[in-house]
DNA sequence: TGGATGATCGCA
DNA sequence: GCGATCATCCAG
């Protein structure tokens, strides 16, 4: 089944826990990619100080604010992109950050976006596999679902795996909450399970 | 361990 | 306008 509107309406930590495990689909410049989520990081709004929504709505963080649901892309350190899907009430920001996932289905293209040939370290990461999976700011704003031209979109297995919260990477504030799920026997994470 | 590389935003 | 900062990655 496809995730929609009502899953990514509730909390940013209660979809980034349950979107452990889900698998993501992204057509992009007629290739289609798949990946299973292993890692994702919550993000809230108003009392998250890590949050780009923290200040309150800016140009680049508008869709935050906007209905669940939606893609949330933006450039980081002048060199890579990261993927978030709008999570929470209209209204009221919160993101999920896409940080890991285990490639399933278009290895090669992956590969070739990424000028490697190793299966390994395609996608372990929130920069790699917005490269693996060509995603770009182009797809900031987009609604999840299948459909023509650009899409991404996000089922969920009936298996589900064991999950893990760990503190979020690479922040210089709010590093105590444990904010970051992990599937913690996946082998495909950015960072293994100890932290 | 530090350099690449550019958009963003608060503050002046 | 200016500049510190940034939810990163990789070579060395």
């Amino acid at each position: 089944m496809c995730l929609g509107p009502d899953f990514f309406a509730r909390s940013p930590l209660t979809v980034a826990a349950e979107l452990i495990g889900a698998v993501l689909h992204l057509r992009q410049d007629d290739a289609v990619c798949s990946g299973r989520i292993v890692e994702t990081e919550a993000y809230a709004g108003d009392d998250d100080p890590a949050s780009h929504a923290y200040r309150g709505p800016t140009p680049r963080n508008a869709v935050m604010f906007g209905p669940p649901g939606v893609v949330y892309v933006y450039f980081i350190y002048g060199v890579h992109h990261c993927l978030n899907i709008v999570t929470g009430p209209e209204g009221t920001p919160g993101a999920v950050l896409i940080r890991a996932v285990e490639p399933l289905d278009g290895l090669e293209a992956m590969k070739r976006r990424r000028d490697r040939d190793r299966d390994r370290g395609l996608t372990n990461g929130p920069g790699k596999l917005c490269e693996a999976f060509g995603v770009d700011r182009r797809l900031n704003g987009l609604d999840l679902g299948p459909g023509i031209g650009p899409a991404l979109w996000i089922t969920q297995p009936p298996d589900r795996p064991r999950v893990t919260a760990t503190s979020r990477i690479g922040l210089s504030r709010a590093v105590d909450r444990l904010w970051r799920f992990i599937d913690p026997d996946s082998r495909h994470l950015s960072r293994p399970a100890g932290s």
